[in-house]
DNA sequence: GCCGGATGTGGATACGTTTTCATGAATCTC
DNA sequence: GAGATTCATGAAAACGTATCCACATCCGGC
């Protein structure tokens, strides 16, 4: 498809433009080994005047392994991931690394299969938000890949360093506030693994004596259909809730949807607390109450993490911020 | 970091189990030349068992390219971009190819570099929001380079495929919808580079014989600071105006907040029309009626032409949906 | 039975780089 | 001043694959 004879200028044109080996060539250009000051100046000037590129081609051949990070979301469309996935590109972009990407859907099959796409393509560096229970890393793992998860832990990874919220404070926060304004049928819309956030919601009743009723925790996958089946579910069958508290900006996108169609008036009939401070809870009406959570620090953090491969896995807790706006009021 | 002795298995590896020579072996196992069935079957089992991988280190630097193709995008942080991501990624998961992507910030510098990056790795296919002028891509295309414009048209670059929304129908299908409520004085919010729309814009209200007053088309940076305070300064500069038509969802979303900042009630001080139907358009109160755009397949389709690298250019032009919701009422 | 073509096969080469190693020169040490 | 140490340098060897080419074999046709 190149036209013929605009060959790349290799590494060999700019030896013999400068009239010195490849290995000085080598050496010079990236800074590694000694060379002497009237050599390096050169092949420097050779090298700007032929415009050479070393290709990273050649290089990650012989370094058996491709520069640059593997990052692994569940859904690019989803703001969360997509700041998350900005964070990662900025910071990448600051260590001049290129990042590569793929959307698992959630889907531990089609992860895995990314997993060795990535492997074959000599990536040594992933940033993953895993999903199911993780198990597909195991192997992955032990071929000394470098992996850091995003968002969620990992049960029995806890030597893969990680960067998530502090989902316990974070629930807790939302619940507390919540069971202040006089509320104790809360109800929780969770996406499927989000366990930590479930648990922490128990716990946090409990703290307040408030007793758990089951059927109060309901569970939807990562999709708008599952998140509103789940959410039209909830608010039908359970009308004697006074509160709600979402998951994450998709089950409140489905909870806001949901209460306008079925009638529920947020905050009179129920209240509404959703995690993620998307730029469209102002915009709602009526201004949602958020836990904020820091996406794109996540992601800057991984890839901090995931660039100093030298240091021992550590696992980063980012915290949480209650942002009250109009969406919640005192129990009915 | 690999284990020692963890070696990866290689062609040659399966060619000496396999008791035939490295050529027949990727000759079998890539599907090119001929080969018998029996030693066909052979070389298949002990790739199997050996889980064998190609490297596609070694393959790239052979085939001088790398497979993969390179996506480039102002902000992976705005839903239309996602989509338009998502769209991509979808198209090059069922061809097998990965993606590396980059976030420009609309600054051609940054996009110059990331150019540079990834013909530096090799990437040879390139899907682009261009940023500026693209000017800067005139030397990759020299190059060879296989680049596909997504969003925005290039001008002096027709030879260069590329994948674009009917700006020109979907500005005319709101003006006219709000031209047919009786509004007379229509303002526009542009995005900086967005000059077809405003062209467009200009067309439509003289084909309503509306007098064109410049100072209600107002240019915006394509970031969230930028478009509050072009929104915020045409609001309460020219109180005279009926109606608005932003040309992003970044611009909607400046708009409602400034509107309600300002106390200018939608619909009835002021109607709107956003460009890019995003979830949130729903959630907001009153519900936008927006101008639809395809973004996720755009995204797909901008793949699909750059994957077919055979085909001769062409530029695509998606169509564009009006929906109507409750943003918009009669002049008051 | 000989020849032309098709078919299967493996040795060898090239892709562009980094890194090791040997060599020679220059500088230092006592 | 001789030996030891540092320094600059380039030839050569990888890295793992795809492909060119030569060779051998087989087959059908005369």
């Amino acid at each position: 498809m190149r036209p013929i004879g605009q060959r790349r200028t290799t590494i060999k044109d700019v030896a013999e433009a400068a009239e010195v080996g490849v290995a000085t060539v080598s050496r010079v250009l990236s800074g590694t080994g000694s060379a002497s000051a009237e050599t390096r100046e050169k092949v420097l000037a050779v090298a700007a005047r032929l415009d050479y590129r070393p290709s990273a081609l050649g290089r990650n051949l012989r370094r058996r392994r491709t520069g640059g990070i593997g990052l692994l979301v569940p859904d690019i469309t989803d703001v969360f991931y997509g700041r998350l996935a900005d964070g990662v590109l900025s910071c990448a972009r600051s260590a001049g690394e290129p990042v590569m990407i793929g959307t698992t859907g959630d889907d531990p099959e089609r992860e895995a299969h990314l997993i060795g796409t990535l492997i074959e393509e000599g990536l040594d560096r992933v940033i993953a938000v895993p999903s199911g229970d993780g198990e597909m890393w195991v192997p992955a793992l032990r071929s000394g890949l470098g992996v850091v998860f995003a968002e969620r832990p990992v049960r029995g990874a806890e030597h893969v360093p990680s960067v998530v919220t502090d989902d316990r404070t974070g629930v807790r926060t939302a619940v507390e506030y919540l069971a202040g304004l006089g509320h104790r049928r809360i109800a929780l819309l969770a996406r499927h693994g989000q366990a930590q956030r479930v648990r922490a919601f128990r716990e946090a009743l409990a703290a307040r004596a408030v007793p758990v009723d089951e059927e109060l925790i309901v569970h939807a996958h990562a999709t708008r259909d599952s998140a509103y089946a789940a959410a039209a579910g909830l608010l039908q069958h359970r009308s004697d809730i006074t509160a709600l508290v979402a998951g994450g900006n998709l089950l409140g996108e489905a909870a806001v949807l949901a209460a306008r169609e079925l009638d529920v008036r947020v905050p009179r009939d129920v209240s509404l607390i959703m995690f993620d401070d998307v730029p469209w809870a102002e915009l709602c009406h009526p201004p949602l109450t958020v836990i904020s959570q820091p996406a794109q620090d996540m992601g800057y953090r991984a890839a901090e993490l995931v660039l100093r491969e030298g240091r021992r896995a550590r696992t980063v807790t980012l915290p949480t911020e209650l942002i009250v706006r109009a969406s919640c009021g005192p129990r009915r």
